[in-house]
RNA sequence: GCCCUGAUAGCUCAGUUGGAUAGAGCAACGGACUUCUAAUCCGUAGGUCUCAGGUUCGAAUCCUGAUCAGGGCGCCA
């Protein structure tokens, strides 16, 4: 077993070990290893093996549990076992093999998880926002969730591509190219490149709708790019460019960063070699003048890969874009994030990829869509919330906050304070819930930020409580060793502290085998709760020399795990807040 | 019409993949700052887990049906 076992693996391993050989058994359905109890009056860990083996071994379940008991020899670990209810086997732990343990981790880097990604190359698909718009709330989510598993497949040891496939590509572009010449203003283009962009862009669709020599001209130079034209080919490069750019500084502000930024033009070469395997394999047929794959055996809807103009849209760049990244990376697993709307597309694209003959583990992970109040947003509604505007008014928000509750503080440091706690009040909203679940935004919600109850300040209070106490140690007693003092477990806090502390693993785990970052929200939440509750009630400055040593190593533990959990969600942590 | 999701406290949400008495936060009420940071802590109250069946030792969780809500279903991504 590996260096830091949690506890859950080594009894595991043993109640499963144990059982078969108590009972006999070989292999079993049955799962025969523990989980937490969810209420500490039985126990840490709890084995639910007996009742359902009691059909296969014809025993009352207590009986079992009884048998298993005394036949096996317990772990030293274990402190004692009771058996409850109908045939539930609870474990305690021993508080000094606990103690122990969260010491040992103080030599490991990874704070007990473990690295089961070595070796493995993982790409993560996400963000993806289109050129020449503007960032707006509705590409929160895919950032914020997708920069989340890019972080905790990292730290689980994978090599993580983070790829941003940009909408670089369609019809719209032939519309801004026509727009782009006749509409642009060069002094709002250097100001606000983006902004101005979206601004032609919808005056062209506009000026499309009623004028039909305008929509046949910006098909022409649509084709003209798509032929390689070089004029076309440099402005457009310029659109994306710009783009990028902008994005780029929503990007840092967020705290993410992609490995590459290869848009949907990436992969034009491949698109009609797509087509020639689909034909060849005869998966694709005509049908109305344009090419489609048949699903109604997978009992799904026909998928179009090729359009009756002979264009290719997004399913067909989408497989060449599997074929691009396996060919290049061959990755364990393709990650994508992108909203609940998608979910047929995908399932559509996986079906067929496999068909193809692709070799990947292709995943589709989806969010709710985020809603406003009123109605759906769209930039042609104009309803839209910027990004920028959102990160904007969380940060003034926090400074505002951090100004009244720390008025001594110089101000270049209340405006970084400001930044990390705006900024990771805006991330934790997205990530301390279900992924899958619909949002609808609210300003009120989205930055929420008194640090009152469950909410990222309240985390990063508690980290900031822990360093000024350590910084007090360090101050007041200059010249101690806290290594020399072994942890030890007395208090009822300091046991539910350190169990917790023991459970880290798990709760990365959880988090990146579900990508659910929120599980590892929830995580942090409870220790940083119990850790609040210990601070208020439980001296450890003024306690005794020794148990005072003891409890600051124990905090030095949490504030550890706290601030690597926290990075693994991209939230910032500061030492005074 | 078909498919995919969701429905848990007044509000916003968890619920470790079938375990023991369903948990947090907000709002409400009561208490704790001369103290290691009160952006905190301690306590009270709040529930027919949408409804109806089923599966089994055991269901908020799995199955079937219904109601309501969101999304999708051939040339947008």
């Amino acid at each position: 077993m590996r260096e830091f076992a949690t506890f859950e693996e080594k009894l595991s391993a043993w109640t499963a070990e144990s059982m078969k050989s108590v009972f006999g058994l070989d292999e079993s359905e049955i799962h025969l290893g523990v989980s937490p109890t969810n209420n500490e009056q039985f126990g840490d860990y709890q084995c639910n093996a007996a009742m359902a083996l009691s059909k296969a071994l014809k025993k009352a379940p207590r009986q079992i549990a009884q048998e298993f008991v005394e036949g096996a020899v317990l772990p030293d670990f274990i402190d004692r076992v009771e058996i409850a209810g109908p045939g539930f086997i609870n474990f305690f732990l021993s508080n000094s093999a606990v103690a122990g343990y969260i010491q040992s981790l103080e030599n490991d880097a990874k704070l007990g998880a473990e690295p089961v990604g070595e070796g493995k190359t993982v790409v993560i698909d996400y963000s993806s926002p289109n050129v020449a718009k503007p960032m707006h709330i509705g590409h929160i989510r895919s950032t914020v969730i997708g920069n989340s598993i890019d972080r905790l497949y990292r730290f689980l040891g994978y090599n993580v591509i983070a790829d941003n496939h940009l909408g670089d590509w369609g019809t719209q572009f032939g519309l801004m190219l026509v727009g782009y010449r006749a509409f642009v203003n060069e002094a709002a283009l250097a100001e606000a490149p983006v902004e101005e962009l979206e601004r032609i862009y919808v005056a062209s669709y506009n000026k499309s709708k009623e004028d039909e020599t305008w929509r046949e001209k910006a098909k022409t130079e649509l084709v003209k790019l798509q032929q390689g034209n070089e004029e076309n080919r440099a402005l457009w490069k310029k659109f994306i460019e710009l783009s990028i750019e902008e994005f780029d500084t929503i990007y840092n502000r967020l705290g993410v960063k992609f490995d590459l930024y290869r848009g949907e033009s990436f992969y034009n070469d491949r698109l009609p070699k797509i087509i020639e395997q689909l034909e060849a394999k005869e998966l694709a047929k005509e049908s109305d003048g344009a090419l489609i794959v048949d699903l109604e055996e997978d009992g799904m809807p026909v998928c179009i890969v090729r359009k009756s103009d002979g264009g290719y849209n997004y399913a067909t760049t989408d497989l060449a874009t599997v074929e691009s990244r396996i060919e290049e990376f061959s990755p364990e697993r393709i990650i994508y994030v992108t909203d609940e709307r998608q979910q047929l597309h995908f399932k559509q694209f996986f079906k067929i990829s496999e068909k193809l003959g692709l070799e990947a583990n292709l995943v589709h992970v989806w969010f709710g869509l985020m809603r406003l109040p009123e109605a759906t947003f769209s930039t042609r509604e104009g309803n839209v919330i910027k990004l920028a505007a959102l990160l904007d008014e969380a940060e003034a928000r926090a400074l505002e906050l951090v100004k009244s509750s720390s008025p001594d503080m110089p101000e270049a440091q209340q405006k970084d304070l400001a930044k990390a706690i705006g900024i990771g009040a805006i991330k934790y909203t997205d990530l301390s819930q279900n992924p899958q679940s619909l949002v609808t935004f609210t300003w009120e919600k989205a930055l929420n930020m008194e640090g009152e109850g469950n909410s990222a300040p309240y985390l990063q209070y508690a980290y900031a409580r822990i360093s000024s106490v350590s910084d007090k140690y360090k101050a007041q007693f200059p010249d101690s060793d806290l290594n020399r003092y072994p942890l030890v477990i007395e208090h009822e806090l300091e046991r539910r502290l350190a169990i917790k502390l023991a459970r880290f693993p798990a709760a990365v785990s959880g988090a990146a085998d579900n990508y659910r970052p929120n599980i590892l929200a929830d995580y942090l939440y409870d220790l940083a709760q119990i850790y609040s509750s210990f601070y208020s009630n439980v001296p450890f400055l003024k306690a005794d020399e020794g148990v005072r040593e003891s409890r600051i190593r124990l905090c030095r533990s949490i504030a550890a795990v706290l601030k690597q959990g926290l990075d693994l969600l991209g939230i910032e942590t500061r030492d005074r807040i």
